[in-house]
DNA sequence: GCCCTTATGAATGTCAGACAATTAAAGGTC
DNA sequence: GACCTTTAATTGTCTGACATTCATAAGGGC
């Protein structure tokens, strides 16, 4: 049946179909939670083997467009894309594109902050007392000395995620999950001082302060206070990284 | 060799294995360029056949953490994942998202301006002859009468690209990309009418007026104002789909 | 009739072996 | 040295088989 497309040979039959289905659902004529037909019929239908047709659904799989069950009446079904499958992708290619060594500190830093700030409107408007507890938990957390480096980060990771879940938009959310979380790996490979966990904890404060007041202005200010001392953090680090070298 | 690890039958050995190796690349311990074993070799040291090898090879190339050659010397070579490879990553999930209908228009509109306005004081700052050049070049194109929508809505998206673009932070460039471009497919179900195409173009000149300017607060003005007019133009189309059935 | 156990069949997951297609490099010819 | 041919390594694809999983149906005991 294989309708020979004229000149497109320069991809895979598996990249081919997997960017059929892929179409297919992302036009919406397959929706959310449809079956896919099993393999030996797409193997039919596409002219091709079974194992060829497997590589595509595993490529769809990979980007949690479908997921696949087993036993009678399994098959491959189209997902939902959840907001937390949407950020768990989000995070990994950010935190690659990161890791991979393309992006200085300083980039990504003004990135995350910059994209921070523009929650501070929305957070300090709509932020209820959930997420205000759970930034002051976090800051209590912050507070003891005993934090390993890593909790401290992890730490860091929640409170900002609480911040910007406050502004109440997922779609924001999903959004800035990779810039808050690619910058961790980052993060750990800073040494935290008992003077800077006091400078970050008093910052976080007036951060966690200003949304109780509902003051997006002083939230702004804290944001970009808490910036510019993460940059001064971070290019200790690279600066005695590059002293010793590599 | 299988080390039969105690309590992870969770996934299929084609996953596992995906992990194994993106773990390697994430954590560094495989470098941009560097060529994978072969096919036939990593069957063997993981105690698997070739295809599942492969299955796992074609998760990583969906996520094109790899790329693969066909020949001699050719195989599976770890990817750079260049700002173009995320960019068009971070697209793909984005409109997924959105398309999936999980997302209000006023929710995705919101998110999409929330994080433009955060652009504008770089942008402000930091704008090139250039980006202004390309943002007035695509306003004269909106401006002709005989235009489609889709194309009135595409030079829409390289406008507000270029805008992003001029803050000059490829990570910001990157994180907007799915933000502006996921809009695309819900602003091309809006039938833009003579007015409110002027509407729009007024608005696109005010802000490259600020951007000329260096005029942070302007074009946050301007963004806020096109967000408004866009809520407007979005809500009727919602509203009068949700008349006609569907 | 009701519940528990046991087939059954459809589907994915995995394996093994084969061949085709591609490609860089080595070797040979002039 | 330039050009062509061979070669070997590697991915791409196909075929057929078996293992595993699991909802449903069938059967048996009470």
């Amino acid at each position: 049946m294989k309708t020979a497309s004229p000149a497109t040979p320069r991809q895979d039959l598996s990249a081919q179909i997997a960017e059929a289905i892929r179409d297919a659902i992302v036009e919406g004529r397959m929706i959310t939670g449809e079956r896919l037909p099993s393999e030996a019929e797409l193997a039919e239908q596409f002219g091709v083997s079974r194992s060829t047709v497997r590589e595509a659904l595993k490529r769809l799989a990979a980007q949690s467009l479908i997921r696949t069950q087993r036993g009678a009446f399994g098959g491959a079904f189209v997902n939902r894309l959840s907001y937390e499958g949407a950020y768990s992708q989000q995070i990994t290619t950010s935190t690659l594109l990161l890791s991979m060594n393309a992006v200085s500190f300083e980039t990504a830093c003004e990135a995350r902050y910059t994209l921070e700030r523009a929650c501070a409107p929305l957070a300090a408007r709509r932020r209820t007392d959930e997420y205000l507890a759970t930034m002051r938990a976090e800051i209590a957390r912050q507070s003891q000395p005993d934090l390993s480096d890593e909790a401290f980060c992890a730490s860091d990771v929640t409170l900002h995620r609480a911040f910007v879940d406050a502004a109440g938009n997922p779609v924001l959310s999903y959004q800035l999950a990779g810039a808050v979380e690619a910058m961790q790996p980052l993060m750990n490979m800073i040494t935290f001082t008992a003077r800077s966990r006091g400078e970050i904890v008093g910052l976080h404060t007036a951060l966690a302060d200003a949304l109780e007041a509902q003051d997006a202005a002083a939230a702004d200010t804290a944001l970009h206070r808490l910036e510019a001392y993460t940059l001064t953090l971070g290019r200790d680090v690279m600066a005695s990284r590059s002293r010793h070298g590599k």
